[in-house]
DNA sequence: GTCTATAACCGGATAGAC
DNA sequence: GTCTATCCGGTTATAGAC
């Protein structure tokens, strides 16, 4: 079959494909997707009820009414990039959960895997965790999504904690700390520190360093991690 | 003296006095008061452009036009608050980098001492650090002010691995960690978590167990840090 | 698919009475 | 100090031409 290029921006699929075929080479975005990736940045630096539909149609280069032919809404647009950067992480963190393998290596893979999927982000996804958006009730849906994200990384730092890999201490802190990182990484990716200097295996390894009873089990955790990392990119499964 | 109840909310005055007066016994907080403490939610939840003076007023009770007899503008309040979050936070992190301690030591009490600040906060200040108020060209002073609180913490980090206190990683990113941990305390003081389950130590824990180069320094380094903490508290210098 | 023109509304802020 | 009434600029979204 082969990837097929979704007509955009260097879709996700093809930023991350392992081979290409010769027809991705040309790519141009079309507006539909030029808006999507103006409008994250525009929502990122200032929030939902900052931005403007005339500031996101002016980065495109159209008019403000055009863009009411693309999204019936300035919500809706705002609904499909935080459905882009929810749901392949709650679905990548579920198949981590069910596999079979230690609690903190399912961790680490979980925080390297998210990192990497922010970095190739063609969106740039920093405000999609900010109160002002999960407050907001008419979207519901991803206080929905982030705490099922936050749930299943809570219960990984729970039973890592019963199994005695993890260190006592409480786990709603622990969780609120990963979630923290995780919701700080968007930024990294835009100040492009991220992408030049660090890598994903130093976020999982501050984390684990805090969390791990043992720190000697560092090395054999990140082996396992490693494994199971294509888990969590939905390309692989 | 005694501790006063503070019906609600101590006022900020009262807080940070060394001695108190007779007179502060009763303390109901004026309209100017009421208003900041409202501001301070309604900004957490929605943002600074997401909150709006109408909703403000009703919150307090008062009409939509009185909040301009005691603020000139909508920005004004949204300033004093994040002024009384920051300056604080600056002031002590300063002082306890001169001081004379392990840079362990002085990182364990800045995160005890802002934590316990926040949670003690009459405001709500979860927002204090959001993008969309950073990023504001006319809020540029808070801008500065972060990055000064972010410069200190980083130049702690750094000190610290150059000493081989600390393990060798990237400094920037374990700064944005424990810069996001605090961010979310903000988060934990009013869902009340925090204020029942947890203590201040535990997040400081959490962060230096991540850093120290030898895991079981991590007594000594608390030891250190209760004598220097009254340091970062503005009204015991 | 994109435009111009505009409707309908809501925001911060002011005027002036009490 | 607080109110009612109001101004005016900016915002989302629609209508209809091209």
């Amino acid at each position: 079959m082969g990837l097929r290029i979704d007509n955009g921006i260097r879709s996700v699929v093809d930023m991350n494909s392992t081979e290409n075929d010769e027809t991705t080479a040309v790519d141009p975005p079309d507006t539909r997707e030029r808006i999507l990736i103006e409008a994250s940045r525009l929502l990122a630096v200032n929030g939902y009820h900052g931005t403007t539909t005339r500031e996101i149609a002016a980065a495109v280069g159209i008019s403000q009414p055009s863009l009411f032919f693309h999204f019936p809404t300035k919500r809706a647009i705002a609904e499909e990039l935080y459905k882009h950067d929810l749901l392949p992480a709650v679905a990548g963190l579920e198949r981590l959960v069910e596999a079979d393998a230690s609690p903190a290596a399912k961790l680490y893979a979980m925080i390297c895997g998210e990192i990497t999927r922010i970095v190739n982000s063609p969106y740039d996804m920093r405000a999609h965790i900010s109160y002002e958006v999960l407050n907001d009730p008419d979207l519901a849906l991803f206080q929905d999504l982030v705490n099922q994200f936050d749930d299943l990384t809570h219960s990984l730092i729970r039973s890592g904690q019963e199994s005695g890999e993890f260190a006592e201490g409480d786990s709603w802190l622990a969780q609120q700390m990963v979630s923290a990182l995780l919701a700080r990484a968007n930024l990294f990716a835009t100040t492009d520190h991220l992408k030049r200097h660090s890598h994903p295996d130093e976020a999982a390894t501050l984390i684990l360093r805090s969390l791990l009873a043992e720190p000697d089990a560092l090395e054999g955790v990140r082996r396992d991690a490693m494994v199971l990392l294509p888990l969590y990119d939905e390309r692989s499964v």
